[in-house]
RNA sequence: GGAGUGGUAGUUCAACUGGUUAGAGCACCUGCCUGUCACGCAGGAAGUUGCGGGUUCGAGUCCCGUCCAUUCCGCCA
């Protein structure tokens, strides 16, 4: 034998195992030395269990061995399970009714004092944390969210599974797409000059997969979309992707439906409540400002628009809409909290924001503007009442809406309006299939370019594309986008209309899209898909804000890895090889 | 690409309006201590104040630039 190999964890042993001898292995949690008898925690990833050096009942050797034993340092020790005189104080110890009397002891590996104390770094600061990501690993937090992962995972598996799904890998390695996120590039060795494009979601295979006859696929998939980074997005991620034949939208909303309830029951102690409610894009705008609002909470937009048409406010009178929420009690909002809002509107690019506060009087920097009537109106509208607060924000509708939106959940946090135990979750439908970009002067797919319009809509796509309605489909969880997915065109000619749409010549669309193109020419059954943001969810289901927490080696802000120091620069042989040469950065 | 916040000992923070030798908790090291579990007590070591420049008699503090982390806007089909 090597080393002293463990019997048990250090989460395993109770009451149960009293008298036993036993092997444990792990780490050196902490080292409380009396002078005499030595308490050593040892950690391993299911727990922590106190060990006990008495110098009474070992040897001088084993003693001085012992005294030299420090944080984080790796040791085997074999010893006896006993009944502690006191039971632990530390309430949260699996292992606090017993204690091992060490017997043996082996060092298998000493540790120099590391950059932070792994039982008390919650403080730490993200930048030392990821820089020794191996380090903040042995915490007790983020292996249970690792762990929870690797539920999620199975829990997926067996769901898909059971259903008769087929688990297929897509390419890593592939054809770079003009449409969406920034792709990440890979230069060929073989084919100077030629690039692969790492994946932003295995779409165009899931599809192929389909007209293949793989007529029930899925996969956890990585994929990597090179943009700016933010708490819940990092450049690689992973999706659970599902794709399906012969379908419409019910019957991936149901599949997806009884996942959740599967993950929810598990994760969540509770079942959803079946069929989850629907919800129009337009409703979603006009009623929250948001695709994924949270409804959690009240504080409903309300339009008046039609009120305020004819009154002075030159700002409400052009405005295309003016809507806003009415904040109950909000009335105590001090001038530096109004000023607060307004700021955070404009990051919205609203112009301002108005407000009315009703207390023993009305008080509003729009009062002179407003007659009696119309102040009536308004403050019915939104059924204020004395202490209450009404924050309106005048501009074009989607501007109006989306601004409102963002101060809803702004005020809503700020008021810590959310109940945390309650879960909001439904289904958006109905998005617009285009939108037209003003920056590139054309029209772009909302969801991606594969989404097959309302067959009641299609007229429409000759006379005003921006009308159309897509046959898509989100998953919004507490304000928070889980899942999306739609129903795809099977048809070559609507896809071909499709690429037109958004501006790809016909020369364009065979060249990055006519293995596809073809592909529909052969045989296409109906189908559709959704895919689940993995490290979005899994976060949720452990209650972390960042998704970082929830991925084993994560980036920064700023792409990079300040464990391993990628990206990194590389040797002038290999670019050569590459047929690559660098370009002075220009400044 | 833009905005905010932060960067001082291993670590978390402090240092009023620019002013003596940059302090404290935890960790670390040494000694003492036989039932601790945030062990205790005594002592000690530990600093290029992110980096570069400037203003000043004097800069951790003010100014300019830059880098890093982080949050948000843009971006993310």
């Amino acid at each position: 034998m090597t080393f002293l190999k463990r019997t048990h964890t250090c989460g395993e042993l109770r009451l149960s195992e009293n008298e036993k001898t036993v092997v444990l292995n792990g780490w050196v949690n902490k080292r409380r030395d009396l002078g005499g008898v030595i308490f050593l925690d040892l950690r391993d990833r299911f727990g922590i269990t106190q060990v006990v050096i008495n110098p009474e009942n070992v040897s001088s050797d084993f003693y001085e061995k012992a005294k030299t034993i420090r944080s984080e340092f790796v040791i085997a020790v074999c010893g006896k399970v006993g009944k502690r005189p006191e039971i632990g104080k530390n309430t949260e110890m699996l292992t606090r009714e017993i204690e091992v009397y060490a017997e043996q002891l082996e060092i298998l590996s000493v540790a120099e004092v590391t950059p932070f104390e792994i039982s008390n770094c919650e403080n730490v600061s993200e930048e030392l944390k990821l820089k020794y990501r191996y380090l903040e690993l042995r915490t007790q937090k983020l292996k249970e969210n690792l762990v929870l992962r690797s539920e999620y995972y199975s829990i997926v598996r067996n769901y898909f599974n059971s259903l008769s799904f087929v688990e297929v890998e897509t390419p890593i390695l592939m054809k770079s797409t003009p449409e969406g996120a920034r792709d990440f590039l890979v230069p060929s060795r073989i084919h100077h000059g030629k690039f692969y494009a790492l994946p932003q979601s295995p779409q165009t295979y899931k599809q192929l997969l389909m007209i293949g006859g793989i007529d029930k696929y899925f996969q956890i998939v990585k994929c990597f979309r090179d943009e700016d980074l933010r708490a819940d997005r990092q450049p690689e991620f992973s999706q659970v992707d599902v794709e399906m034949s012969f379908v419409e939208e019910i019957d991936l909303q149901n599949l997806t439906e009884g996942l959740m309830n599967e993950l929810f029951k598990v994760f969540r102690k509770k079942e959803l409540e079946l069929p989850l409610q629907r919800i129009t894009y337009k409703e979603a705008m006009r009623r929250f400002g948001s695709d994924k609002p949270d409804l959690r909470f009240g504080m409903e937009l309300i339009e008046i628009t039609q009120f305020v048409k004819n009154s002075d406010f030159e700002v409400f009178k052009n405005a295309e809409t003016v809507t806003g929420f009415c904040v109950k009690g909000g009335e105590i909002f001090s001038r530096k909290k109004l000023d607060e809002l307004t700021d955070y509107a404009k990051k919205f690019k609203a112009k301002g924001l108005a407000y009315i506060k009703i207390g023993e009087e009305i008080v509003s920097p729009i009062k002179k503007y407003l007659s009696e009537e119309v102040l009536e109106n308004i403050l019915s509208s939104f059924d204020a009442q004395k202490g209450d607060l009404i924050l309106l924000v005048a501009d074009k509708e989607s501007v109006a809406q989306t601004c409102s939106g963002a101060l809803r959940l702004k005020v809503a946090k700020d008021l810590n309006l959310i109940d945390e135990s309650k879960d909001s979750i439904f289904w958006v439908v109905e998005f617009p299939l285009l939108e037209f970009s003003e920056e590139e002067n054309r029209y772009v797919a909302c969801h991606h370019p594969f989404t097959a319009p309302l067959s009641e809509d299609v007229f429409l796509m000759e006379t005003s594309p921006e009308k159309v309605r897509a046959r898509a489909y989100d998953l919004v969880w507490n304000g928070n986008e889980v899942a999306g997915g739609s129903i795809r065109i099977h048809q070559n000619d609507v896809q071909r209309k499709l690429f037109d749409l958004i501006g790809l010549t016909e020369e364009e669309a065979r060249e990055k899209f006519g293995f596809f193109l073809d592909a529909l020419k052969f045989g296409t059954p109906p189908h559709g898909g959704i895919a689940f943001g993995l490290d979005r969810q899994v976060a949720l289901f452990c209650g972390v804000e960042q998704i970082r927490d929830v991925i084993a080696f994560p980036k920064t802000v700023s792409a990079s890895s300040l464990m391993d120091g990628s990206p990194s620069t590389v040797t002038e042989e290999q670019l050569g090889l590459l047929g690559l040469e660098l370009k002075q950065k220009t400044t």
